[in-house]
DNA sequence: AGATTTATCTTCTCTGAAGAAGAGAATATG
DNA sequence: CATATTCTCTTCTTCAGAGAAGATAAATCT
């Protein structure tokens, strides 16, 4: 912990850091007209691809009642579409079909700050960030299922 | 960007990353029973110290009304406190006297993992992430800031 | 093969939080 | 001393999420 000096202060400059990422994702959202779920959800489906809305719910960590009406929400703006599944008729498959014209707009000062960042590492640098990104990437993914299957059971 | 062949889902690792963070953030929030404003609200109150009402709106992306009622629920549930302004008596200074019990029990499975990844780090790369770290909270805080002020503007 | 159980999605109603507009109190400025 | 500005709080309306109940399709058992 104190080995390093400039490193006392690790766990309030980590948590700025996350607070600040969190600030900036609920911005964009709004920013967009969008409700932060909204816009998660979106998100979701981008980087995974198309899915139920019971794993859209899961990963959302939405119920299934409240999933429905977020699927509706993005239908209807025009960013998703809901398809029958070909192998199981009771299934719906969500597909991402567009996004908030004005995402790019939003996300364009963040995208360049932090490309500019990066711009000043060096490749091992950059290793070791995306080395990290992945691992840590993972370790929230683990932990907040975790949460989700805890739920009131805290006490052993 | 295509120098490192590893390298080409740079963006991807990235993002999945980013989301993955924004649900854990969501997922303790539900877990102490809080919003996710809430526990953000709380978050920031502890990293930064004590703030007016109004400054503390700003920080999470909130108008008066809410921000008054976000303030009346913590000081319900005991996690601050309202103090007069000593110097201007119409500002009130809110100041947090405490956390939800749960939460470090709700943070350790997090702590504890990226405690571990970060275990795995020699001390100049650790010195490359804690710098990405602060750089990052400050590019990100600005980026949010540019998205409040720009909101509905986004036409030159 | 027919009936029962299981799984998936949707609909409904209720609670809670966020936005908008306005009021009241205190400070700063002319 | 009077006016304008700043800051917080209050009220009303709208929207998102939780939960229970219902409908349809698939799987399983007798």
């Amino acid at each position: 912990m104190s080995t390093t000096p400039g490193r006392s202060d690790a766990g309030l400059l980590y948590r700025r850091y996350l607070s600040a990422v969190m600030l900036h994702g609920h911005a964009s959202a709004k920013a967009c007209d969008l409700g932060a779920t909204d816009l998660y959800a979106l998100n979701i489906l981008e980087l995974t691809g198309p899915m139920t809305p019971g794993e859209l719910g899961t990963r959302t960590g939405l119920t299934t009642g409240p999933t429905t009406r977020l699927i509706d929400r993005l239908e209807q703006a025009g960013y998703v579409r809901r398809v029958p599944a070909p192998d199981d008729r009771r299934k719906v498959i969500v597909e991402p079909i567009g996004k908030p014209a004005e995402l790019d707009q939003v996300m364009a000062p963040a995208r360049q700050k932090v490309g500019a960042i990066l711009a000043g590492y060096s490749a091992e640098q950059l290793d070791v960030l995306f080395d990290y990104f992945d691992r840590a990437a993972h370790a929230y993914q683990e932990a907040a299922e975790l949460l989700r299957s805890d739920s009131g059971a805290v006490c052993p």
